[in-house]
RNA sequence: GCCGCCUUAGCUCAGUUGGUUAGAGCACUGGUUUGUGGAACCAGGGGUCCCCCGUUCAAGCCGGGGAGGCGGUA
């Protein structure tokens, strides 16, 4: 179904607007002062004002129309206030294009060793020299306001599945009291947007009332948290069956730290227009690769004296100019160039997935479209000549 | 020639007063990674403990002989 498109290229507001709709799948235009983020949209993840591996014009070459921050990490090192002073996170990382900040909730639960969690909000030891540390809605918002943040996430808590379901709702129900000092805290700030997380775990009824609390305040865009946390991909998209529907759908719906292709796949078609996720990256720097045959491991020895690229059908560097043998070897050698080349092939792998169901949902075509991916990686890898 | 030291996994090496199935790092073969504490982590294969003889219930370890290597010395 086409939507007349309403955003322009360059806002001073932060707006979105639907272009298109197949099914449960939509793509559109999320309009900021910083620049257009074209949706269904992939989001590289830059916690410590990097993309490792990866030089800022080498991830836009990618594809990629905003990054992640990370307001955990960028708070013990080199703090907010630095960033501040040194212009804000855009001009401190090279970065010009718009930035997502998490809100350091997701730490809650990954570094749960070192939390103490209250009503006010939680406190923890750095893990870079011990110091002590608080997190609240209010410190949070001021954090990523410090970094210049330019989609801004709710403080939250994010428990680990799988979790009994007195435990899920009252964790959700404390991540919706955090929304609205979030919210209050945020304020109004033109040109910058506020996104809600909703949580509930897999506990359908406590996922609708977290979307209606969440509604209630009223954010710029929503989040779906606490997947992709342990459950499995069935579960997951058990619960992306009915959980973006219960957001509003002029809104952007972002589902957070997902994933691995065929994740990310499963949600466009369930009416997701964001993700984000460390895969590329990391996977690239230990030698996992993702291609539309599926993944390989460049460091196994089949690859050794393999001329051919990862991905025939690829257009990154790495696919261009380099054999598999050759990527094999640097990554044997411990060459820096391979995390740079398979984190660049990985990320322009997953922007080209990105594209491909932004075409498909503007044709019309997203089920073929999905077929063909399955297709694809169902082949499997070709065996080496 | 003589003196000293050394020889244990592909490589570099641990191995206690003799005591279960001889270990580590690297290398090798695989696997894992989901709002990055990760160029990380996990698992696996791989041994005539230089050889022979002896002592002992039991030898990588003790004794004797031999082979090879390194260093010193005439």
């Amino acid at each position: 179904m086409k939507i007349p498109r309403k955003g322009t290229e360059m806002s001073e507001k932060f707006s979105f607007s639907l272009n298109a709709t197949d099914g449960a799948a939509r793509s559109g235009v999320i309009s900021t002062p910083r620049g257009d983020i074209r949706t269904p949209a992939f989001m590289p993840v830059g916690t410590a004002a990097t993309v490792k591996a990866m030089m800022p014009e080498s991830v836009r070459a990618t594809g990629a129309d905003i990054l992640l921050g990370n307001t955990y990490h960028l708070m013990l090192r080199p703090t907010a206030e630095r960033i501040e002073r040194l212009g804000g996170l855009h001009k401190f990382m090279n970065w010009e294009r718009p930035i997502l900040t998490d809100s350091g909730g997701f730490q809650v639960m990954s570094l749960a060793e070192l939390r103490k969690l209250t009503e006010e909000g939680v406190t923890f030891k750095s893990h870079i020299d011990g110091s002590k540390h608080a997190l609240t809605p209010e410190r949070s918002m001021e954090i990523q306001r410090m970094l210049g943040s330019d989609i801004v996430m709710c403080f939250d808590e994010c428990p680990a599945l799988p979790a009994d379901r007195a435990r899920i709702a009252e964790s959700m129900r404390l991540s919706m009291r955090w929304a609205d000092r979030s919210r209050e805290a945020f304020g109004d700030r033109p040109g910058h947007a506020l996104f809600g997380i909703m949580q509930g775990g897999l506990e359908q009824d406590l996922r609708e009332e977290s979307a209606k609390a969440l509604t209630d305040i009223g954010f710029d865009g929503y989040a779906v948290g606490g997947l992709a946390v342990g459950e499995g991909q069935e579960a997951m998209f058990g619960c992306l069956d009915y959980a973006p529907g219960y957001l509003p759908v002029d809104k952007p719906r972002y589902l957070m730290g997902v994933g691995k292709p065929d994740d990310i796949v499963g949600a466009v078609k369930r009416g997701i227009d964001m993700m984000d996720c460390v895969l590329p990256s990391r996977s690239g720097r230990t030698g996992q690769v993702f291609t539309r045959r599926g993944v390989i491991n460049i460091k196994n020895a089949r690859h050794a004296e393999d001329p051919r690229p990862l991905d025939a059908e690829c257009s990154c560097p790495a696919c261009s100019s380099y054999s598999r043998a050759y990527l094999h070897h640097v990554f044997r050698a411990n060459e820096m160039i391979s995390g740079m080349l398979l984190t660049w092939h990985n990320l322009h792998y997953f922007q080209d997935i990105m594209q491909g169901m932004r075409d498909a949902i503007a044709a019309g075509s997203f089920d073929a479209w999905e077929a063909e991916f399955h297709a694809g990686r169902a082949q499997g890898d070709i065996a080496p000549i």
